[in-house]
DNA sequence: CGTTAGCCTGGAACGAGTTTCAGTGACTCG
DNA sequence: CGAGTCACTGAAACTCGTTCCAGGCTAACG
C-alpha cells in the first residue's frame, strides 16, 4: 500500500487535476452551446484532450460528469454571493433576493443550466453522494443568506428544505419553457415566505 | 380532407384506441418491474403487439410515452380521491393528508413511481405540453383537497404551485434514496402552511 | 538501469433509443 | 370493382452512452 490512499478525491497528481479540469472545462463549454445533448462524452473526451475510457476512470458516467460541473458552478457562485452579501434586511427577502441573483446568472448561460439539472434531477442512486454535496451547496448559499445569529431550529432546516425543492422545481419549469421569469420569482418569494414562519419567536 | 380531423387526441378509431390502452399498460407493467431503465421500446411494442414505427407514431419519445403513462395513472388516483375526499377540518392539513395518500400510493409501486418521475423532469421542451397536462392534473387535485369555497386568488394559486414544486422534488429525493418517507411527510407539511398564509382573510 | 504496477491511449464492440423504408392491409371514394 | 390513401409491420440502420481490451508510458522501487 503506497503511503497515499485514493478514496478522497483530493489526493491526485498535479497532472490529474489538471486532466479533470480540462475535462470539466470541456463539459460546461459543450453544455453552454448546446445543453444536455450537446455533452457527448466522446466529444468531451477529444476537447479535453483525454482518452474515453479516461474520462470514464474519472466520471463514471454523464450525469456524474454533469453533477460535478455543477458542483463546480456552484462553488464559485457560493464565492461571488460571498462577497456581496445581500442588502435587504428581512431573511425571507435576502433569500429571495440572493435566489434571484443566482437565477439571473443561470439565465446568462441557460443551456448550461438546462444541462446540469437535468442531469441533478435524473441522477439515479448510483449518483447519491455526488447529488448530495449539490444539495448541501445549495444549503449553505440559502443559510448563508438568511445570516442568522443562531444555529438553524429544525423547523427552519424543513422551511430551507422546502425552499430548495421549490427551487429546483421551478427552474425546471423555467427550462422547459413552462413558466416565465416572472413566475419563478413569484414562487420563489412565495416561497420564502416559510422562513417568517418559522422564525423562533423570541 | 376527412370528417374527422386528428390534431385532438381524442379522434381515434376503436382499433386505435385498443392499441393506445394497450401501449400504456404495457408500458406500466415494465415500469412496475424495473423502472425507468426497465421500459424499453422493444419490449413495449412487443408486449403491446405494435410494431416498433407504430409505437413511436404513438409516442414520440420514450419521454413521452412514460409522462403519458403518468396522466393515465394520475386520472385514477384523481378518481380515488374525489371519492374519498379528505377527512380533515382545515385546507392545509387535508391537502397534506391527501398527497401523503398520494405518497402511499407511489410506495406500493416504487418502481413504477421512479419511471414516472424521472421521466417528468428529464422531459425538454418537446414534452411541455403533455408535461403541463400533468401539472394541471396535479393543481387540480390540490385545488380539490383545499375544498374551497370561493374559487382560488392569485396568491392561493402561487402556493398551490409551489407545494407542487416541493411535491415533486421531494419525491425525487426520496426515490433516489436521498430523504426517507418522514422527511417527505414533513416536507409537505412544512410547506403546506402556506395554505394558511394566503388564505382570504375576511 | 531494469522491473513492475498503475494510469492512459486508441479503438473496437455492445445496448438501447430513434429513424427510415419498402411492403402489406384496410378502408374510402369514384 | 379499381385506385388511392393512410396506418401498420418488419427489419435494417444510425447515434450515443457505456464497456472492454491490448498495448504503451510514467514513475517509483530494487
Amino acid at each position: 500500500m503506497t503511503a497515499e490512499a485514493k478514496p478522497a478525491p483530493s489526493q491526485l497528481t498535479e497532472r490529474q487535476e489538471a486532466r479533470r479540469r480540462r475535462i470539466l472545462h470541456a463539459s460546461a463549454q459543450l453544455a453552454s452551446r448546446g445543453g444536455f445533448d450537446a455533452v457527448q462524452m466522446r466529444e468531451v473526451a477529444e476537447n479535453s484532450g483525454v482518452a474515453l475510457g479516461t474520462l470514464y476512470r474519472y466520471f463514471p458516467s454523464k450525469v456524474h460528469l454533469l453533477v460535478a460541473t455543477m458542483q463546480d458552478q456552484l462553488q464559485q457562485m457560493h464565492e461571488t454571493l460571498r462577497k456581496r452579501p445581500p442588502t435587504e434586511a428581512e431573511p425571507a427577502t435576502r433569500v429571495a433576493q440572493t435566489l434571484m441573483r443566482a437565477f439571473r446568472a443561470l439565465q446568462r448561460e441557460p443551456q448550461l443550466a438546462d444541462a446540469m439539472v437535468r442531469a441533478l434531477t435524473f441522477a439515479d442512486r448510483s449518483v447519491s453522494p455526488e447529488v448530495d454535496t449539490v444539495s448541501r451547496l445549495t444549503t449553505a448559499i440559502i443559510l448563508d443568506a438568511m445570516g442568522l445569529s443562531d444555529p438553524p431550529t429544525g423547523e427552519q432546516l424543513s422551511a430551507v428544505r422546502v425552499i430548495e425543492h421549490t427551487w429546483h422545481s421551478a427552474l425546471i419549469t423555467w427550462l422547459s419553457g413552462r413558466a416565465s421569469i416572472a413566475q419563478v420569482k413569484i414562487d420563489i418569494e412565495t416561497v420564502c415566505r416559510l422562513i417568517d414562519l418559522t422564525a423562533p419567536r423570541d
